[in-house]
DNA sequence: GCAAAAGTGTTTGGTTTACACCCATGG
DNA sequence: CCATGGGTGTAAACCAAACACTTTTGC
C-alpha cells in the first residue's frame, strides 16, 4: 500500500454562523424593547468573492482544532466576544472554492448580547429576516440578499437556521442567547425570533418553566409590573 | 496575505458506518423469524490498528465526493451492495490517528437487506448488541467489544446509532433498511431492532399508517392469516 | 386612572397508551 | 382444532391550544 503522504488530498477550512440577540429600542416608556436575531458577517477584502460578505473562518492548521481555529479568526476580525461553538456539516462539494479543492467544516455558534457587543472591527452585525423563501440580512439601512453573500456560505447559513429551529425546543441553544439571568418574556422573544412564530405566553411559560430556575431577582422601572428573573436550569444528577 | 498553497494542512478521510438488517431463522413452521440489526466491519491488515476491526472508508482524492469515496472503498473491500449514506459528523480530535494530522468525515449507511447479502469478502456483516453500557459485535461466535474496534470508530459507530435512533420515527431510515414491500410487522421488527424496545401492535399501527402505502399483495404460506403488504408513501407534492 | 406587561386558571380537543378482542391460515 | 400472527375498537390518561381573567407597576 502507498503511503499517504503521497497523495495530493484536499485543504481544510472552517466557516462559523455565529448568532446572537439583538434588543431594539423602545420608543415608549412603557413598551419592551423588540428582539432581533443577528449574524456576524465580513466583507471580502480579496479574490474570490471580493467584496461580497462571508462567514468568519479560515485554514485549518496542522494542529489545531476547528474550534481554536474559529476562534483565533474571529479575534482577527474583530474583537466580538466568546461564543459556544456545535458542528453542523461538512461542505465537500468539489467546486465550492475556485481555488482549489477545499472541504469546510461548519460551525453553528451562539454568543450572548453582553458579548457580541463589544468592538467589532472588519466583522459586522446584521439582522437575519427572511425575504421571499430566501434570506435577507440589514444593518444601517444596508440590505444584502443572498447573492451579496460569497461562496456557498448562504448554504451553511441557512443549515444553521434550520438547526437552531429544530433544536430551540429541546436544547440549551436559547440560553447560550441570552445573559445569565432574563425574564421569561426574554426567553420567550428569544424563541420567536428563531422559530418566527408567536406562541401564548401561558402555554409558552407552561413549557418552559421546568427548564429554568427562578431567582429572588426582579425588573423594576419598567413602567409595568416587574418580572421574576430566572437562571437556566441546571441539571439534575441521578 | 499568503497563497493558502503554502499551508501544511490535515488530511481528509471517510468513515462509514453501514448498517443493515439480517432476518434471522425460525425454529418453526409457525413462527416469524426474528430481525437483528448489522454494522458491516473489516479487520486491518497494517499498522497503525493492525488487527482490530474498522469501519470502512480511506483517504479522500483530491477531486472525489465523500459519498463517491466511500462507495469506492467498500467496493474494493467487499462486494455488497448500494446503499444510503448520510453525513453525520467531522471528527477532527488531532491525536485520533498516530500517523498524522488525519479528519474523518463520518458517515451513516443504510443498506437494505437483499444489497447486504451480496458476497462479501475482507468486510463482514456483525450483529450489533448493547452490553453494559457500552456495544458489543457478534458473528459466528466471534465478540467483539469496544476495545477491538481501531482508531475512534467506536465512538463513530455510537453517534451513528443515536443518529438512527432519534431519526427513526422521523425520517425513511427504517425503509431503507427494508424491501421494497414489507409487512408492518416487519416494519415493526426493524424499529424496534433500533430504538431497543416493544411497541403495542394497534399503537404502532396507527402511528406509521400514513407513512405507508398499501398494495394489494399479502404474504402466504406462512402457517397464520396473510399479512397485507405495504410500500413507503410517496411524498404528495403541493 | 390607564397602558402595558406579568402571571394564572379553565375549557376543549386531540394524541398516546394500555388492553381486550376477533380473524385467517397451514398443518 | 389450535398456535401464531394479523388486525381493530375503546376507554383512560396525558398534553397542547385557545382564551379569559387578575395583578402590578410608572406616569
Amino acid at each position: 500500500m502507498d503511503s499517504i503522504f503521497d497523495y495530493e488530498h484536499p485543504f481544510v477550512c472552517t466557516d462559523a454562523a455565529i448568532f446572537t440577540i439583538k434588543t431594539e429600542e423602545s420608543d415608549n416608556y412603557r413598551k419592551l424593547p423588540g428582539t432581533s436575531l443577528q449574524i456576524l458577517l465580513y466583507k471580502r477584502a480579496t479574490d474570490p468573492y471580493m467584496g461580497r460578505w462571508c462567514l468568519p473562518g479560515g485554514f485549518l492548521d496542522i494542529d489545531e482544532t476547528p474550534e481554536d481555529n474559529i476562534r483565533r479568526k474571529v479575534s482577527e476580525k474583530s474583537y466580538v466576544g466568546e461564543c459556544r461553538l456545535e458542528q453542523l456539516h461538512t461542505f465537500c462539494d468539489p467546486g465550492r472554492d475556485p481555488r482549489a479543492r477545499v472541504i469546510s467544516i461548519a460551525y453553528l455558534g451562539l454568543m450572548s448580547e453582553a458579548e457580541s457587543t463589544r468592538y467589532e472591527d472588519k466583522a459586522a452585525w446584521f439582522s437575519v429576516r427572511p425575504a421571499d423563501g430566501s434570506l435577507a440580512f440589514e444593518r444601517d439601512g444596508l440590505l444584502l440578499t443572498g447573492a451579496d453573500i460569497g461562496f456557498d456560505h448562504l448554504a451553511i447559513i441557512e443549515a444553521a437556521l434550520g438547526r437552531m429551529r429544530s433544536g430551540a425546543p429541546y436544547t440549551d441553544i436559547v440560553f447560550d442567547l441570552l445573559p445569565e439571568e432574563f425574564t421569561l418574556t426574554q426567553l420567550q422573544n428569544v424563541y420567536e425570533a428563531i422559530l418566527g412564530r408567536r406562541d401564548q405566553t401561558a402555554n409558552f411559560r407552561r413549557k418552559v418553566i421546568d427548564m429554568v430556575q427562578e431567582t429572588d431577582n426582579y425588573t423594576s422601572d419598567k413602567g409595568h409590573r416587574p418580572a421574576r428573573l430566572y437562571t437556566k436550569k441546571q441539571e439534575v444528577k441521578q
